[in-house]
DNA sequence: CGGGTTTGACCCGCGC
DNA sequence: GCGCGGGTCAAACCCG
């Protein structure tokens, strides 16, 4: 059942490979993650995972991790009858463009959707998605205080590519993991100067290309080849189409 | 029975 | 203002 092609570098596997530093971010020739830089800033210390309001953190909006909305809205809600409830002004004076939280997407080869990260998640949604006969499957980290999402997509120009989207920052270590080694790996993935997305590296692998998500263009293609090593350096693309 | 998935309705932003 | 498309909610359903 498993997708052997990201099934054989699991997040486990990656766990016990001493040496998985070298490994993507390498292979595409490129920074990890050039796009997302403006977006997300350098948040290269492990405390943002469990204190992410820092100062400079003002335009990456943490209002996700500190709680979205400082209204209700946690899921404990006190909805009585939903239809109703449904017409909730959501927020009706704070309409500011509703920051994004900082994302994180790429493409990784694979058959099955939902790849694996060592997280566990709940899909709450799924939509049919514009120009695609594939739908769009959005997930939320199960762990309570978490509000990191996810959303996973069939890669439009080559459908054997799943397109993950992260947002938000997890606020806790991986489930399947110890304290002690999540945070080794982390560390480790630091030292990669890896997105600040920690756990995203996790499940990325020898399929795997950074997106960027703004224009939800592969930083670096597949382009006939498929395999990153012979990936154009997301510096030579421009545009991928005219 | 509890947790995850499905699915239709609703909300909202954006472009026309 | 309206329609469209993306994103979210939550009841119903499914499954271990």
């Amino acid at each position: 059942m498993e997708d052997p092609s990201y099934y054989s570098l699991g997040f486990m596997e990656l766990m016990n490979m001493q040496d998985f530093s070298p490994s993507i971010f390498d292979m595409f020739q490129v920074p990890p993650v050039p796009y997302v830089e403006p977006l997300i800033q350098h948040q290269e210390s492990l405390d943002v995972l469990n204190a992410p309001a820092t100062p400079n953190s003002s335009s990456i909006s943490s209002e996700s991790i500190g709680g979205q909305n400082n209204e209700e809205h946690e899921e404990e809600g006190h909805n009585k009858t939903k239809k109703e409830n449904k017409l909730k002004p959501k927020k009706t004076s704070q309409k500011k463009k509703k920051e994004r939280e900082p994302r994180f997407a790429f493409m990784t080869k694979s058959e099955v959707d939902h790849l694996e990260d060592g997280f566990r998640w709940r899909k709450y949604g799924q939509k049919a998605v514009k120009n695609s006969p594939f739908p769009r499957s959005y997930y939320k980290c199960t762990s309570p205080s978490c509000n990191v999402k996810k959303r996973v997509e069939r890669y439009l120009n080559d459908t054997s590519f799943v397109v993950t989207t992260y947002e938000g920052q997890h606020t806790h270590p991986t489930p399947g993991l110890t304290p002690r080694s999540s945070a080794v790996c982390h560390e480790q993935l630091m030292r990669l100067s890896a997105p600040n997305h920690h756990q995203v590296p996790y499940l990325m692998n020898n399929y795997s290309v950074p997106l960027n998500f703004y224009s939800h263009e592969p930083s670096a293609l597949p382009m006939d080849h498929g395999l990153l090593h012979d990936i154009v350096p997301s510096s030579s693309i421009v545009k991928k189409e005219d």
